[in-house]
RNA sequence: GGCCCGUUGGUCAAGCGGUUAAGACACGGCCCUUUCACGGCUGUAACAUGGGUUCGAUUCCCGUACGGGUCACCA
């Protein structure tokens, strides 16, 4: 077989070889160490959380290191690809801190734009540096045309929809579709000829030249010694469009973009193999690998799934919509990430993630569950860490876009919606009421007429005329001017007066004594005020809302009792 | 079904041949407290399983079970 000849054939219009390719592509100059990783989505929709999971991985190492960090759009299927998908990537990526130093980027009009030498980032203008290598490699025997449509291939595999394929002989199915493929190697330069002339389209395969009955061995970055079987599959290289599938993408563009260690999700390991011989056949150096294990979700059965597309977490606009910090994200992904985070982080309260010294041997091995009871913690603690004005910037922004009632409540007067969010904040001790934006409007309602309402009622173990009392009096004595003692000697003297306990001690040792103690008699204030059973400091919430507020809801209350 | 990966409390996990098997979240109790939130103290709760190796296995090896991934001209 002249070999030559076969990749003029194939390929009449690729000049280019291999090493001109590279000339375009010199070696990197970066420090000793320094990682240049990259995140390579398909513009298929929006970022979730399992891509950004990864990616944080890459953009630490290479940042941490001194390296790059690049972006590469994987739109080598265009039957997938949704519109305007890459460009929504790239801002979703920016507030989670994913910052690229070179890839395809947004230029001032918003449209993906190359930065960097290393280019271009966008594997559909990539073709014809595929081919040069495709080319080479039909040049040397590796490759092969094979003119066996995706029709003829699908009758020999029944059915290749996952449902059914339970029900079916794997090992018939298998052995017929690798049948099939060998006897594709079967063909004569005539036959191929043919074919072209008549116009008909075929895919490049690799011969694969693997013995699954040996293993080799292979060391991952996060998996650590791994046994794999070596390929046998003549899989695809170049589709029949002459654009390249993932495994030929990947060889072809992270070897010239220098990238030395690949950071990806782990249901990548069973095609490592396929990676492992190519990079060999086309002669590139193998970069680091890092598999990285799976964000898992519950279904209903109680078993583990990966978080795909439509599970509840997994989209990360919804955590924009929810009112989640990015931050807040970014953190919990590094508890999840690197299991000495969290202590470090209690160390280091006031240091950014960033400052973190992420540490690959820290990585976890087996997939973890998904858990918005940790995020809401670890969000709730960094907003009980801003100060009053932030609080008031990030839920008025996110209010603006999706509260627009509560928005315009919270900008009517910045300076007492300001004064709410200072409540219990700035201390050693901060309250910390507050783990989502969405959580805002339940906890400042009763301080804003408009959104005022009572939602809790009085328990039945009290009676409306010591409830009806105590408002009358308190409306009598109440005076903004007070100090808090002030007040609450006020408040005591309702008590005493009521026949409920003003000292909490005296009411403890003797309960039986009393009709209730001083924070029942609190607690009717509180409700007529507040409209519900829990608040702040009511002491507090009194001052901010003033004396006309106060007086007035305390009015309303005796009217309905 | 083949292949690959995994398995410490409900969740995230420390551990790397000898420990009373950390810590965080969640949950319960107590304290603080006029309610809530905060904070402090405290409690329940774990090495999937069977064989080895070893003086000794959560840690090493093999099997089993269970879970996950994958088996495309998708990435």
């Amino acid at each position: 077989m002249d070999y030559n000849y076969l990749a003029e054939l194939l390929f009449p219009n690729i000049t280019e070889s291999p090493a001109d390719v590279e000339a375009k592509y010199p070696p990197r100059n970066l420090p000793e160490g320094a990682k240049v990783t990259r995140f390579a989505p398909s513009p298929t929709g929006f970022v979730h959380f399992g891509g950004l999971f990864p990616s944080t991985v890459g953009e630490r190492l290479a940042h941490q290191s001194g390296g790059v960090f690049y972006l590469r759009i994987e739109d080598t299927d265009a039957k997938r690809e949704v519109e305007g998908a890459a460009e929504g990537l790239i801002k979703t990526l920016a507030k989670y801190g994913i910052n690229f130093d070179e890839g395809a980027i947004l230029d001032e009009n918003g449209k993906i734009s190359d930065k960097g030498a290393y280019g271009p980032y966008k594997q559909s203008l990539r073709g014809p540096i595929y081919q040069v290598y495709a080319k080479q490699l039909v040049r040397e025997g590796k490759a092969y045309p094979c003119f066996t449509t995706e029709e003829e291939l699908d009758e020999l595999q029944a059915v290749n929809k996952k449902e059914e394929i339970k029900n079916t002989d794997w090992q018939a199915e298998a052995e017929a579709k690798r049948a099939a493929m060998l006897a594709g190697r079967n063909f004569t330069i005539e036959e191929v000829e043919e074919h072209l002339k008549a116009g008909h389209p075929f895919v490049l395969r690799i011969l694969a030249n693997g013995d699954p009955e040996k293993k080799f061995k292979f060391t991952d970055l996060v998996k650590g010694a791994l046994e794999i079987p070596e390929n046998d599959e003549d899989f695809v290289l170049l589709k029949s469009d002459g654009i390249p599938t993932y495994h030929f993408a990947h060889a072809v563009d992270d070897h010239l973009m220098g990238t030395t260690h690949v950071i990806r999700g782990e249901e990548w390991l069973p095609s490592l193999a396929k990676h492992v011989q190519l990079f060999s056949y086309l002669g590139f150096k193998l970069p680091k690998y890092m598999h990285i294990a799976q964000i898992m979700r519950i279904d209903e059965n109680g078993n583990k799934k990966k978080l795909s597309k439509r599970d509840m977490g997994a989209n990360m606009d919804d955590y924009t919509s929810m009112g989640y910090c990015p931050e807040a994200v970014c953190e919990y992904i590094m508890t999840l990430l690197n299991s000495n985070y969290e202590e470090w982080h209690m160390q280091n309260a006031d240091k950014p993630y960033t400052s973190f010294p992420f540490n690959i041997k820290k990585m976890s091995v087996s997939g973890c569950l998904f858990d918005f009871a940790k995020l809401n913690d670890v969000s709730k603690n960094i907003i009980s860490r801003m100060t009053a004005d932030e609080v008031y910037n990030l839920s008025s922004e996110w209010a603006r876009e999706f509260d627009p009632e509560l928005y315009a409540e919270l900008s009517a007067n910045p300076e007492y919606t300001k004064s709410i969010f200072a409540i219990g904040r700035g201390g050693k001790k901060p309250r910390k009421d507050l783990s989502v934006w969405k959580d805002v409007r339940d906890y400042v309602d009763l301080f804003f007429d408009n959104l005022f309402e009572i939602k809790d009622s009085y328990p039945e173990n009290f009676t409306k005329t010591d409830i009806k009392l105590t408002l009358e009096e308190f409306a009598k004595t109440f005076d903004a001017n007070d100090d808090m003692n002030t007040w609450f000697e006020k408040i005591k003297d309702i008590a005493d007066m009521l026949g409920f306990a003003s000292d909490m001690k005296a009411y403890k040792q003797n309960p039986e004594a009393y009709k209730g103690n001083v924070s029942d008699i609190s607690m009717f204030i509180r409700l007529a005020v507040t409209g519900k059973l829990n608040s702040p400091d009511m002491y507090s919430v009194m001052q901010i809302l003033g004396y006309d507020r106060v007086i007035n809801r305390v009015n309303e209350m005796i009217k309905v009792l």
